[in-house]
DNA sequence: CTAGGTGCAAATTATTTGCCGCGAG
DNA sequence: CTCGCGGCAAATAATTTGCACCTAG
């Protein structure tokens, strides 16, 4: 794969930002650098990273996908309201690579675990709302 | 709620269709009893047996989002190449109410567990394209 | 050099919304 | 009756694609 000036940009910021960018965050990021980059070429190579394996979709709620430049199995802390991903921490017993044996039909590639709920800046609007109420 | 027959032929298209339909394959499924619905309806029904729980979304690979009769927890295998989504035995390690404890600032209201893969057909369909060239 | 990458704009795809007339309760 | 609901078409939102030019290797 060429190694432009947007790939890597886009691979750096996408490894710098803990809360799993979505297409635009990640745009509006490397616009700061390059400013002249489009929308189209970030989506591209999010693509090609995933499928090169030096990223991950991550499926959120509320519309947009995220990425991730960690690949490893891992878990999310998914927010519901707001969409935001966080890493978690896991528990030795909950390791995802379990999962992998679990037998069935399917050629399983990988594993998805994800807390879902409301992240603490979104539950704080959510009781500044109802005080005001 | 009020009691429409739009409304009961999608819960009831939803409950019956084990591959956990997308909005527009339940469309296609209530058409052939009410050829008047509109897709519109379909996804005001479909977001409003959510929030009253008697539906959820899944989120798949393959852009369009697909929904589930079955509320309560369970894990889904997901093919990355189709997006069709398939019910999984639980194993008792993982079930998601163990998980629910894992500590972190979020409140948690869900789990979410998904095995993703290649399904048996894709995977079919994957050979034949090999042994052809 | 030249194939792969980029920017731009237009096209797709998935979903949501405004409006107005209708029918369940 | 009367409000919530449904149909239609238009609007948004997210992502993809065609094309002509550019540049890394």
């Amino acid at each position: 794969m060429r190694q432009t000036r947007q790939r890597q940009l886009i691979l750096e910021h996408l490894k710098r930002t803990a809360n799993h960018p979505s297409a635009t965050e990640i745009y509006d990021l490397v616009r700061q650098d390059l400013p002249s980059i489009s929308l189209a070429t970030v989506y591209r190579n999010l693509e090609s990273l995933c499928s090169l394996g030096l990223a991950k979709k991550v499926e959120t709620f509320g519309g947009q996908k995220r990425f991730d430049a960690i690949v490893a199995d891992h878990m999310h802390a998914i927010c519901t309201k707001c969409g935001k991903v966080r890493d978690i921490e896991t528990e030795p017993e909950f390791k995802p690579e379990k999962l992998r044996s679990i037998d069935s039909d399917f050629e399983i590639t990988g594993v998805r675990i994800d807390l879902l709920g409301i992240c603490p800046e979104c539950m704080r609007l959510q009781n500044q709302n109802k005080e005001e109420k």
